[in-house]
DNA sequence: GCGACAG
DNA sequence: ATCTTGTCGC
């Protein structure tokens, strides 16, 4: 099924479909060696259907932005929890193809198998695009675990009866954990020591952290005019 | 029925 | 997510 189609589905076709496509998650070691990763995030006004969605390229471990990619489109799927992906993937595709270069790894905004059908939509996203993603989350969603001691670096795992899928991770003193699970083709392992080596002195990883304040510009800049695609001004 | 509930 | 000023704590 393509992107464009999850409009039409009802929240029940929706589930039928992650129970579909949770068997295609491959959680393996990463190919090769990180060398560029990539951030996303959307945004939007609110009772808007217009969303703003983003891809930041940063070089890994420096993070030093070197590109990025932006995509304005429209979504009428509503936010339901635990079926975020079906009103998010689809512009942040749009974004994704218009990406001069696809990251060796994506982090994205919400969970990966940390999700009661394990396809949050890191793992969503990873397994539709063939990509290795990261899931980091602001919040829990799915899952039992311990609060994480008050040290950056403290980490406690997630469970779900007797699995682990993903770690609550103190990322910074005094400030909520963040919630890392692996999305596609990539380990729990690997996902954690990714994330711990794109944290600078904030909360929230790079990737994510830039690709925020990238789509709210974005938002900022285009939501004056009312007609929620690129205006262009003939002559000036 | 009650409480939880990514963004 | 978004709307918003000040304010408490490290």
């Amino acid at each position: 099924m393509e992107p464009a189609q999850y409009e039409q589905l009802t929240a029940e076709q929706a589930i039928t479909y992650q129970q579909e496509l949770r068997h295609q998650i491959k959680l393996e070691p990463l190919n090769k060696p990180v060398r560029i990763i990539a951030g996303s995030d959307i945004s939007f006004n609110k009772y808007s259907e217009v969303v703003y969605a983003g891809i930041v390229l940063l070089k890994y471990p420096e993070m030093e932005i070197i590109g990025h990619a932006t995509a304005i489109s429209r979504t009428t799927f509503p936010y339901i929890s635990g079926l975020l992906a079906f009103r998010e993937v689809p512009a942040l595709l749009e974004a994704w193809n218009k990406l001069e270069i696809k990251p060796d790894v994506l982090v994205l905004d919400g969970q990966g198998i940390a999700h009661r059908r394990r396809m949050g939509i890191a793992s969503h996203f990873g397994v539709i695009t063939n990509t290795p993603t990261i899931g980091s989350a602001k919040s829990r969603l799915f899952g039992r675990y311990e609060e994480p001691a008050n040290e950056p670096g403290s980490q406690s795992p997630m469970y779900d009866r007797d699995e682990v899928i993903g770690i609550a991770l103190r990322s910074k003193k005094n400030c909520n954990p963040i919630f890392i699970s692996p999305g596609h083709k990539v380990t729990l392992e690997q996902s954690v020591e990714v994330i711990k080596n794109c944290l600078k002195s904030y909360r929230i990883p790079e990737p994510t952290r830039q690709a925020h304040i990238l789509v709210n510009k974005v938002r900022v800049e285009n939501s004056s005019n009312n007609s929620g695609i690129q205006q262009f001004d003939l002559f000036s």
